[in-house]
RNA sequence: UCCACGGUAGCUCAAUGGUGGAGCAUUCGGCUGUUAACCGAAGGGUUGGAGGUUCGAGUCCUCUCCGUGGAGCCA
């Protein structure tokens, strides 16, 4: 008799049709009668469960009958069609092994549970259809961007999550420190003396690789990033978290055309990847958690992402003739609302908006010819806001030291960032993806913390 | 951090200031093809916490804790 995983059931069904097999896995729900009842079994390896048809013929059926939820079995026995029924085919067991037993408290009922009380359950949510479908998307969506990537010739690049660098101005940073908080060593100006530090400096955890993915985009033309990072922002909304994973794509010899080129053409990659490996998972996200999905990726996949100026973009929203709470004027923060208008009302696709005044940029993005914008560019798209942020980076050393001093930043700080523009310094540019928005994206799920296992938000960090 | 809303059985929700209920789940029983199976019965509650108003508070007031949604910040 072989041993069996559903999704082999499922995928190479004429392999395995009125055959003997073995197969092992977690009931999901029993129905039974007096004399024979159903499970409905889930081994992991596949969205869809396994109907399993038993009988009083097997010598333990009342404990069969019996099992709570979840409970952990083997079942041997023969694979049958079932046409006209809702399931392709089932099995009928001729032996049923428990292997363990659950309790009938198990908390996750075969109802529709609210998300907001999965999250009180983290260890037992991937068992649940929603979940168990998020997270094969999300380990499917990864093995999307590393294959993209790869295929091009990037090099991928671990940048440190501990970092002693606290001059990345990407937010707040969470600090590391072994020091002994009840008796914290002092200077004598009363300052804290972190020369008694585990590091001998202040160091805190990485709120973005990319001063550090630019160092090896300078030495291997491409690399990306794709790693967890933390923010210690207070803020609570269903589009951030204070650990979530970017990805950090940097190319030297490239400029900001080059870059959306890459993120348009990745953004494609990952939604037909992910159609076409986990195409059960995704048929369930359209169906249950948002019917609009495929016409959505669909379109995406289709149709060329807009590109506008923040200038333009500007005039678009002024001449829209809405009511905005924030009203609209050049040189302000493009907010929420427009930028939904922008890419749910004006466009109906994903926009990416360029050349944003210097102001309200990093400075590390590179000075435009006004002298007035940088080159940077952000991807906007329906429904779950930017998703990507990115620029071409300031390779002019004069420049990039001018733009320090003007944000009143300390030169010395960046010494090792401004000896690359040193060195053979070229034209580079760069982005970043937020992984759980793209996740989001995919699946049309509405929360950040319901699309990576185990969420830390402010107040939260259970599991 | 700001604004709004919420917290009642294991879960999802009802309950005009006047005896706290239902569906699902659980337990027991019934049922020969179920598909969130169906039918019958039972058990299950300090209404988030503290204080106050009232003859009487799940309900009104004050404080507090927690959560959700939106905003800001960003990815």
């Amino acid at each position: 008799m072989q041993t069996v995983e559903v999704k082999q059931l499922y995928r190479e069904t004429g392999k395995y049709l009125n055959q003997d097999v073995r197969i092992s896995g977690w009931v999901r729900t029993i129905r039974s009668s007096k004399a024979f009842g159903f499970i409905e079994l889930n081994d992991g390896t596949f969205f869809k469960n396994l109907q399993v048809v038993f009988d009083e013929k097997l010598a333990n059926f009342k404990e069969v009958e019996k099992l709570p939820i979840s409970s952990s079995i083997t079942v041997e026995g023969k694979l049958v069609e079932t046409p006209g029924a809702k399931q392709p085919f089932e099995v009928h067991a001729t032996n049923i092994i428990i292997e363990g037993m659950s309790n009938s408290d198990y908390p996750l009922q075969k109802k529709r549970h609210t998300f907001e009380y999965l999250r009180t359950i983290a260890h037992l949510r991937p068992r649940s259809n929603t979940f168990s479908a998020v997270f094969r998307v999300r380990s499917v969506a990864a093995f999307a961007i590393h294959k993209f990537f790869q295929e091009r010739g990037f090099v991928y690049v671990n940048t440190p999550i501990i970092t002693g660098s606290d001059c990345e101005g990407a937010g707040e940073m969470f600090r590391v420190t072994t020091l002994d908080l009840h008796n914290i060593p002092k200077k004598e100006d009363g300052s804290i003396d972190f020369s008694e530090d585990f590091f001998g400096r202040e160091a805190n955890l990485t709120v973005s690789g990319q001063l550090e993915a630019e160092i090896f985009a300078l030495a291997y033309k491409k690399v990306y990033t794709f790693g967890p990072t933390f923010r210690a922002e207070n803020s609570n909304t269903a589009r951030h978290a204070s650990e979530f994973w970017m990805i950090e794509p940097e190319m030297a010899f490239a400029d900001l055309n080059d870059y959306m080129d890459t993120a348009e053409d990745m953004v494609k990659y990952i939604i037909s990847y992910v159609l076409e490996n986990a195409p059960e998972e995704m048929e369930f996200f359209n169906n249950f958690i948002d019917n609009t999905l495929f016409d959505r990726l669909n379109n995406v996949l289709n149709s060329e992402f807009a590109r506008i100026t923040y200038t333009e973009a500007i005039e678009l929203l002024k001449k829209s003739g809405k009511e905005f709470q924030y009203p609209v004027e050049w040189g302000c923060d493009l907010q929420t609302e427009h930028e939904r208008y922008l890419t749910e009302e004006i466009f109906k696709k994903p926009v990416f908006v360029t050349n944003y005044p210097k102001d309200i940029k990093a400075f590390y993005m590179r000075l435009n010819d006004d002298g007035k914008t940088v080159a940077a560019a952000d991807l906007l798209v329906p429904g779950v806001g930017e998703i990507i942020g990115g620029s071409q980076r300031e390779e002019r050393y004069d420049v990039l030291v001018r733009r320090i001093e003007e944000l009143g930043m300390r030169k010395e700080d960046y010494w090792w960032y401004l000896e690359l523009r040193k060195y053979g310094e070229t034209k580079h540019a760069g982005y970043g993806l937020g992984f759980e928005r793209m996740i989001m994206y995919l699946t049309g799920m509405g929360n950040i913390r319901d699309v990576i296992p185990f969420p830390r938000t402010p107040g939260n960090c259970e599991f």
